[in-house]
DNA sequence: TCTGGGGTCCTAGGACCC
DNA sequence: TCTGGGGTCCTAGGACCC
């Protein structure tokens, strides 16, 4: 038998950081909002039951918000950066080999063990007691299967977050419970696919012909059921893949009108990208730069613009990247009268990313950019905080930058944002 | 008034080659 | 009259994830 796999994910993971800090916060009602205070992105077990949806926009629930007086957050992520980064730790402990998947999942090497659900258990209690984070674990032959234990431990209390689905017989007997859209890897339009003929759990699903399912979908659905069945296609992986590439994208809290408005948003994220690709030692070598108007507004005039451009040589350097941006945005900006467009979101994508190391040499390889300059830069901004050194094409306006109306203090990460004690 | 951000993988189809 | 076949590479777009 193939070496059991778990995976542990935390309870509504924004909402139960911010918990950490606030015991006031426990037993209410409690949302965290997506950047720009746009959308709810996490719901307190109270807030859901009110009947607020994952992704609900805040201007639509607001009337529930205060009748309920929810409690509302802005998404803080330097916090639960940190918090994810201590839950990892613990479950090191309990495990030679972690996958971590996102800011709140992990896979874990559950081979080798006597009693799994002891492990899981202990590990589960260890996080709660050093972390302060609520998590639920499910174990299982694949990472489908396993997805699909921690689905259910999740749904029946009588689990008490942990199960181990190992057993084929149990799943012969879970598996019916779980709804086919929540499998991993089954998104909306392959539900509607699946459910159109007579496909609506995870015990269907496992028993669809594999001819069937490549040619409603694609690899991925076959390799689904596969793993539903109990044979692993998708590794288990604790290396850190090589990204291939990065954005930086946002809204901005008002409408930009102007190009001068729209290029020190496009300066800030080409700036942030640049951060961002010499922290990991990566140069870039395409970059793509676009910006939208609001498309939520039919009334209003719509227009993208969208251009890439190659990096030669391959760079990580500011000031390429911003010239770069600038660029692209020139050449994508609407030759119609000025003012006619209110650009809601702008954003720098960049691709074929590879380790300096690795970046490919021209002929004489002169140096590109300014190394020294940039490693001064990025040294005063991580000694005296960030943007104290900006490039003057991002402006002092600063009207682009997105609401945070709600932000909670920076806990673990920052000692000036700590509450004072009397 | 107000609707997130950052990723991965796969496929189809076009351009190009011999 | 009759006009191949089989590759590779690249890109745009779809679908999905958290």
């Amino acid at each position: 038998m193939t070496r059991p796999i778990a995976i542990s994910d935390s309870a509504n993971f924004y909402v139960s950081a911010e918990r950490i800090f606030d015991p006031t916060l426990r037993g209410v009602p409690v949302i965290v909002l997506s950047n720009n205070d746009g959308c709810a992105v996490a719901r307190s077990d109270e807030a859901k039951a009110l009947g607020i949806k994952m992704g609900a926009p805040l201007h639509l629930i607001r009337d529930k918000v205060e009748a309920h007086g929810v409690r509302v957050f802005s998404s803080n992520y330097t916090l639960y950066g940190d918090i994810s980064r201590r839950v990892v730790a613990v479950y090191e402990d309990y495990t030679p080999n972690v996958e971590v998947y996102s800011i709140d999942e992990c896979f874990l090497d559950f081979g080798g063990l006597k009693d799994r659900v002891a492990h899981a258990k202990s590990m589960r209690h260890d996080v709660l007691r050093r972390v302060g984070m609520p998590v639920r674990v499910g174990i299982a032959a694949t990472k489908t299967l396993a997805k699909c234990a921690n689905d259910i431990a999740k749904k029946n209390p009588i689990f008490s977050g942990v199960l181990d689905m190992t057993d084929p017989t149990l799943a012969d007997w879970l598996l019916p419970l779980v709804p086919v859209g929540d499998i991993w890897g089954i998104g909306r339009k392959t539900e509607g696919k699946l459910r159109r003929i007579g496909i609506n759990s995870a015990a269907d699903l496992r028993a669809m012909p594999l001819r069937q399912a490549r040619a409603m979908g694609t690899v991925m659905l076959e390799r689904t059921v596969l793993e539903l069945q109990g044979e692993p296609c998708i590794a288990f992986d604790d290396v850190e893949p090589q990204r291939k590439g990065m954005a930086v994208t946002r809204s901005a809290g008002t409408p930009m009108l102007d190009f001068e408005t729209v290029f020190e948003a496009l300066t800030a994220h080409a700036t942030r990208a640049a951060e961002k690709l010499r922290h990991h030692n990566l140069v870039a070598g395409t970059l793509t730069v676009f910006f939208h108007t609001n498309r939520h507004r039919a009334d209003k005039p719509q227009y993208t613009g969208s251009r890439t451009t190659r990096l030669i040589p391959m760079t990580s350097d500011t000031f390429d990247l911003v010239a770069a941006a600038k660029r692209c945005a020139l050449a994508a900006w609407p030759n119609t009268g000025e003012k006619l467009y209110a650009f809601t979101k702008a954003g720098v994508l960049l691709d074929d990313l590879l380790p300096f190391e690795q970046r490919p040499r021209t002929l004489f390889d002169v140096p590109r950019g300014s190394p020294r300059l940039m490693t001064a830069l990025d040294q005063v901004n991580k000694r005296f905080g960030k943007k104290t050194l900006i490039l003057a094409s991002e402006g002092m306006s600063r009207s682009w930058q997105l609401r945070a109306d709600h932000r909670s203090p920076r806990y673990t990460t920052r000692i000036s944002d700590l509450p004072v004690v009397r």
